[in-house]
RNA sequence: GCGCCCGUAGCUCAAUCGGAUAGAGCAACAGCCUUCUAAGCUGUAGGUUAGUGGUUCGAUUCCACUCGGGCGUACCA
């Protein structure tokens, strides 16, 4: 809770104990109308219920217990069935902005979670080709949920779960191969359901610029594995450094191999009588009171694992290192899967509160009113490294970020790609390189401006409804990071600068900022840009994208 | 069939533990540039929150059912 909601549910609750009432939690809200005032509690409607009473007799017994006349509320009164509305005074909003500029790139950071610590595992593709579209979401989601995470106080590791084994690494080796061959022979056969995508054939032409035809006929899969999976991981670096995203650690699925985890979950499996062996291959029994339908497959007739083996050692691994905090993103097609390898993390008797898996919906890619469709058999497969040159990076993050996981998210290209005032992304950063564009002319009518000190600054002479009405969104950023943390939704921070920036435009037609006439005015003004361009780009940073100081 | 998610303005989506008159952008219509960036602002229009019932002071939100869509329902991950 921000400090102006602390202080006035402080005095909820004093107020309520006084009328002889007990009452747990208060909760604040901001009112939808301003003619509801700034603050708004439940709390008398809550009471009401438990002791069978009116809820505005409750209320006339809670205001008037409140002092409204030390200049910090200035009217309280009860609205509706039973709201207890707070009419905060605009000194507590003008003392918030002097806040915002002492703490600038820090103001909105928190401690709520301090001293704790996350893990956030994420993208995880495996090396078999570039970063495409379909892992966009889950990537900018990722992105912004760790710096959401940052500032609420956790300690963030971000994690980068690689498989380099298994059936799509040896279908990589067979593609590789083929087009390796096929430079000496042109209709050697490509794999059934191998890569089609072009940077196979990239691959193969490395191979033979350095090897010639040394490879040729080789049977060694494991030398056209390692190439292909040294040259894919490497496009997947390159574009996941590009947007900034630097895992901290990339966990080996083959580590789990190396010291036989895999074999002591398998183990702890079979003699808890948790697996069956049938038709050779080996069986978790899965529980059908919560759900699962069927049995599912461990250990393949082969001898090989299913991914939910080494997943649940994973998870197990990652329990283990005792983090406060466990967060997986998978898309929804992996929404029953997950539930799997925690229903095996449990069976083990581990305990999985502590792991929050977040499920994101389908993305639909559109030009206008035409859907994109992308099949990887024909290589019509949209990469990621396209799609940012297409329409940038700022837009992409934004338009992955912008709505809620849960929704399906339509993802419009050429809305994205449109420079001009349709594109929602453009409006917020307009905002700031407005503000920056304000600030190069303060410099030169007032280039003392940037030596205020701040307990000089006049805020008195703040008055307009659009300044105050600026100031009171920005005092709201603090909760809007906390609440969004809380639900891991960075789409609410989208929302929030959304609206920063439309009462910034307004404010900045209503109200000229530089009078060279009127020094003391112009000051504030300036100040009051200052703290919209330090909220816009402390919100930018959290998602992830630039806050530029110019848009020609 | 079963499981998870979703259904809100013409389109894409918001809506703070269940809160007050359900909000933005795009599209449409009407205005505003000798003044700090018009990538902007102002106004108009647009809704039985898929439907039916239930829970209560109050339901877009919770419950049940129906209809419609997405994703799963592999010895793929």
């Amino acid at each position: 809770m921000s400090k102006l909601k602390e202080q006035v549910a402080e005095i909820i609750y004093n107020a309520v104990k006084e009328s002889g009432y007990q009452i747990s939690e208060i909760y604040l809200d901001k009112p939808k109308d301003e003619k509801f005032g700034d603050l708004s509690s439940n709390a008398a409607m809550t009471l009401a219920r438990e002791f069978k009473l009116p809820p505005r007799k409750i209320a006339e017994e809670i205001i008037s217990k409140i002092k409204t006349d030390d200049g910090f509320i200035t009217k309280a009164e009860i609205a509706g069935a039973g709201f207890i509305n707070f009419f905060l005074s605009d000194n507590c909003y003008k003392d918030e902005l002097k806040n915002i500029l002492s703490e600038g790139k820090n103001y909105g950071r928190s401690s709520v979670h301090s001293g704790q610590s996350a893990n956030l595992e994420w993208v995880s593709a495996n090396p078999t080709g570039p970063l495409h579209t379909g892992h966009g979401r889950q990537l900018c989601l990722g992105k912004a949920i760790a710096n959401l995470l940052e500032w609420t106080g956790y300690k963030v590791t971000r994690e980068y779960y690689y498989n380099d084994a298994g059936n799509q690494m040896n279908n990589l080796a067979l593609s590789v191969r083929a087009r390796y061959m096929q430079i000496f022979q042109k209709d050697f056969p490509f794999p059934e359901d191998g890569y089609v995508g072009d940077y196979v054939k990239i691959i193969a032409e490395n191979i033979f610029a350095v090897y010639s035809d040394k490879m040729k006929d080789s049977a060694d899969l494991d030398f056209f594995r390692k190439e292909g999976e040294k040259y894919t991981f490497d496009l997947i670096k390159k574009t996941l450094t590009g947007l900034g995203i630097n895992h901290d650690i990339f966990f080996n699925e083959s580590s789990l191999y190396e010291n036989s985890e895999i074999e002591k979950t398998l183990e702890a499996f079979k003699s808890k009588g948790l697996s069956y062996e049938k038709d050779g291959a080996v069986w978790l029994k899965m529980d059908e009171e919560k759900g699962f339908q069927k049995d599912k497959v461990l250990v393949k007739s082969s001898g090989e694992p299913t991914y939910r083996l080494p997943d649940i050692a994973y998870h197990i691994d990652k329990i283990k290192r005792g983090y406060d905090l466990i967060i997986d993103i998978f898309g929804s097609d992996h929404g029953d899967t997950y539930k799997e390898v925690l229903y095996g993390v449990n069976a083990l008797g581990y305990d999985s509160d502590k792991i929050k898996v977040i499920i994101h919906q389908m993305v639909t890619f559109k030009m206008g009113t035409e859907s994109v469709k992308m099949s990887k058999r024909s290589d019509n497969v949209y990469y990621l490294e396209d799609l940012i040159n297409d329409i940038g990076a700022d837009a992409m993050q934004f338009f992955y970020v912008m709505r809620g996981a849960n929704s399906h998210l339509d993802f419009d290209i050429s809305l994205a790609k449109d420079k001009s005032e349709k594109n929602p992304v453009y409006y917020i950063q307009y905002a700031h390189a407005r503000i920056c564009g304000i600030l190069r002319n303060a410099g030169e009518v007032f280039p003392s401006y940037a030596e205020t000190d701040l307990t000089e600054l006049n805020t008195e002479i703040i008055s307009s409804p659009e300044e105050m009405k600026l100031l009171k969104i920005l005092s709201d950023f603090p909760d809007e990071v906390i609440s969004s943390a809380k639900t891991f939704e960075p789409h609410k921070i989208i929302t929030y600068l959304n609206s920063v920036a439309e009462n910034f435009h307004r404010f900045y037609h209503n109200n000229r900022v530089i009078d060279a006439e009127n020094k003391e005015l112009s000051i504030s003004r300036i100040h009051i840009c200052l703290a919209v361009k330090q909220i816009l780009k402390n919100g930018f940073d959290i998602i992830g994208i630039s806050a530029p100081e110019r848009m020609y």
